[in-house]
RNA sequence: GCGCGUGUAGCUCAGCUGGAUAGAGCGUUGGCUUGCGGAGCCAAAGGUCGUAGGUUCGAAUCCUGCCACGCGUACCA
């Protein structure tokens, strides 16, 4: 954001960020990325498919493309096996494939993966095999766990692009509660993306245009003549357009007037653009603050209205033909409307282009721009239907062609409500509730009480970093933690509880081991690494360690269902393990180096487990708290 | 009316693309703890998965009907 006063200064500024947008993600997609999966989360699946895929080679039915791993699941919580069943798999699709008895072929498969020396136990119950993974594989894998900063990254989808578009707020007025949800759910998917390889563009769509922009510069000339636009500041701006849309409600002349001013800003008239390149530098200021306090950064702003005079240009050139029956041009008027499942108004009577037309030249701009494979549209549910019909028009229409590839697929990406902690809609007509700031505050007043009651000796300063780290960690943990499409309260008692699943209780789990971390010397840390033991000393860090071997699967889980929220689950459980390891598995104060040593290794592969995961949902760690 | 979505423990929610006796947290009840951060750990009670059918070895999960709730539905974004 460089300092413009003109709108020909801002556009020039825009195509810059354009472009170098553009040249980013050319490099990212032609980079090769590295895979950083456990090796033994990957040597698990790989032995399975390979030793059974050996043996049932000779079988006449079976499909040579069969993934066998891909059948594995957890066990039942309280099966009666007698013994820690790490995977299970389940013989009925392996014994469709050979037409044959799923009991005896578990038999046969329990036979089989008898032979490999993973795994520490492999008995049949039923039509199923049990497998315990030997002791020695998850504990060779550990140091890189501990170590790797990228560790769980995979690059199942580099050389893909994605531009992913969200937030999305709208100039001119404040930056609403009702812009935090996409803003959040955006920011995690593009750092999910990014850890399976995707080349991410995150493209903040601003509602920077519309008939509510003559309705502002009506405001203006209607109660604040007297002050000069430029000189306006945000306050007196919501103010006069708060004011503008309550009375023309009841007034024709206000409405009209509005009309007009929208009328001469459409076609371009130089004063009122300059005012409202004026709105959109205060707005753009006031965004950033949010963005920089919720760690959110994006690649480009292209609003709205960068698409004004293209979308003109794309629906006179609307190939006709290709698009009868769903769209219709009327004859009499300019407009032009689309008869989806969801009928949508692209060109007024009057001839005015409305947010379908520019939608419709969003598309067609960042599929000739990025050439990406995906686009993501991350918004409220309440507009999947309106997306489907404009998706469906700007395929028929080839606007998602690409030369010598495959379609742009684009994909809307819904969620649900949010809603205040009774379970009502949270409005942003009702005073302060809607503004986003405002609700972050009072989230981090409730931390900062909370920090200061804990650390009376911690001065401020202190204080005031924590308790905002804290909260912002709290806010986006409960709007993540549970699926994207469900409904979300902002209850702010829950989200900062003590225990239960809110983000305090994993930062807890994070600061107790990374207590324990920092008071050990380095000359310790590095002179246990070398001989561990060649067994875990108890159950529960067995099922730690191989908890933290599967971070990368549920990575691609997290991103091919476009959902955080399994991310955040599995943080969960984890949490929930690190518990009864912290509690029984001691570190300081024991005799023996090679348990201390392998414990210590656990707890480094947790921290960096934790910081890493937690970094994909965009949540801040403090290991003070 | 039509379209989309949601119905799982008292409450808030998971349920890994159809697998074994449906799991967590809060709340309730009971227990542990002279110790690495007790904001902890262990355990118990609590469910005809909205409802009626269907598909198959097997359904909370897939299909159909019905019921309830939410959202959208033509010149606002």
């Amino acid at each position: 954001m460089t300092d413009y006063q003109t709108y020909e200064d801002y556009r020039e500024d825009l195509q810059k960020q354009i472009k170098g947008a553009v040249v980013r993600a050319k490099i990212g997609v032609e980079a090769v990325k590295e895979d950083h999966e456990s090796a033994a989360a990957k040597r698990i699946r790989e032995e399975i498919d390979n030793l059974l895929e050996k043996h049932f080679s000779q079988s006449p039915q079976t499909d040579t493309s069969f993934a066998y791993s891909a059948q594995l699941v957890s066990p039942p919580k309280n099966a009666k096996v007698g013994w820690t069943v790490d995977y299970a798999l389940p013989t009925f699709a392996i014994s469709r494939q050979l037409g044959r008895n799923p009991v005896d072929v578990a038999g046969e498969i329990a036979d089989c993966l008898k032979d490999s020396d993973l795994f520490a136990r492999v008995e049949t119950s039923g039509p199923y095999v049990n497998i315990g993974v030997k002791d020695s594989l998850l504990l060779e894998s550990l140091n890189s766990l501990a170590d790797d900063p990228h560790y769980g990254q995979v690059n199942d989808h580099q050389h893909e692009l994605a531009v992913i578009d969200y937030s999305s707020p709208n100039v001119a007025k404040p930056f609403g509660v009702n812009h935090l949800r996409t803003t959040i759910i955006g920011e995690s998917l593009s750092r999910i993306f990014e850890a399976v390889g995707y080349t991410v563009v995150r493209d903040n769509h601003l509602g920077d245009w519309g008939t509510q922009f003559g309705n502002l510069l009506a405001a203006h000339a209607e109660y604040a003549p007297e002050i000069p636009f430029s000189q306006i500041d945000m306050d007196t701006l919501n103010r006069i357009y708060v004011r503008f849309s309550q009375e023309m409600k009841t007034s024709d002349a206000l409405k009209r007037k509005g009309q007009e001013y929208f009328s001469r800003l459409e076609k371009g008239d130089a004063l009122l653009m300059e005012n409202w390149v004026h709105a959109l530098k205060l707005s753009l200021a006031e965004f950033q603050a949010m963005y920089d306090r919720l760690g959110v950064k994006f690649d480009t702003f292209i609003g709205e209205a960068y698409y004004v005079n293209r979308s003109y240009e794309l629906i006179a050139n609307l190939p006709k033909e290709k698009l009868r029956g769903l769209v219709e041009f009327s004859d009499e008027s300019p407009a032009v409307v689309i008869n989806g499942q969801h009928p949508v108004v692209v060109i007024t009577g009057d001839g005015y282009g409305v947010y379908a037309a520019r939608d419709l030249a969003t598309v067609d701009f960042r599929v000739q721009e990025f050439k990406p494979e995906y686009i993501f549209y991350v918004v409220g549910e309440e507009q999947a239907s309106y997306f489907q019909t404009i998706f469906e028009v700007a395929k028929q229409a080839g606007l998602t062609k690409r030369e010598s590839a495959n379609d742009t697929e684009l994909e809307f990406i819904g969620f649900g409500l949010l809603l205040d902690k009774d379970g009502k809609k949270l409005s942003t007509r009702k005073g302060t509730s809607g503004k986003l700031e405002d609700v972050l505050d009072a989230v981090e007043l409730r931390a900062t009480e909370e920090t200061k009651k804990r650390n009376p000796e911690l001065d401020d300063n202190s204080v005031r970093l924590i308790a905002r780290k804290v909260s912002v960690g709290a806010v986006i943990w409960n709007d993540l933690k549970a699926d994207r499409v469900s409904s979300v309260r902002f209850d702010i008692d829950r989200m900062l509880e003590l225990g239960g699943d809110s983000v305090v209780d994993i930062l807890y789990t994070f600061s107790r081991s990374t207590s324990i971390l920092n008071k050990l010397s380095v000359a310790e840390l590095t002179s246990l690494e070398t001989d561990l033991p060649k067994t875990f000393s108890s159950d529960h860090e067995h099922r730690l360690a191989l908890k933290l071997s599967e971070f990368s699967i549920v990575i691609k889980r997290a991103a091919a269902a476009r959902s955080p929220h399994i991310l955040a689950g599995y943080l969960s459980e984890l949490a929930q393990l690190h518990g009864r390891f912290y509690e029984e598995s001691r570190v300081i104060g024991i005799d023996d180096k090679a348990l201390a040593a392998m414990r210590i290794l656990l707890h480094r592969a947790y921290v960096n487990v934790i910081s890493s995961g937690l970094s994909l949902m965009n949540i801040p760690v403090t290991d003070r708290l």
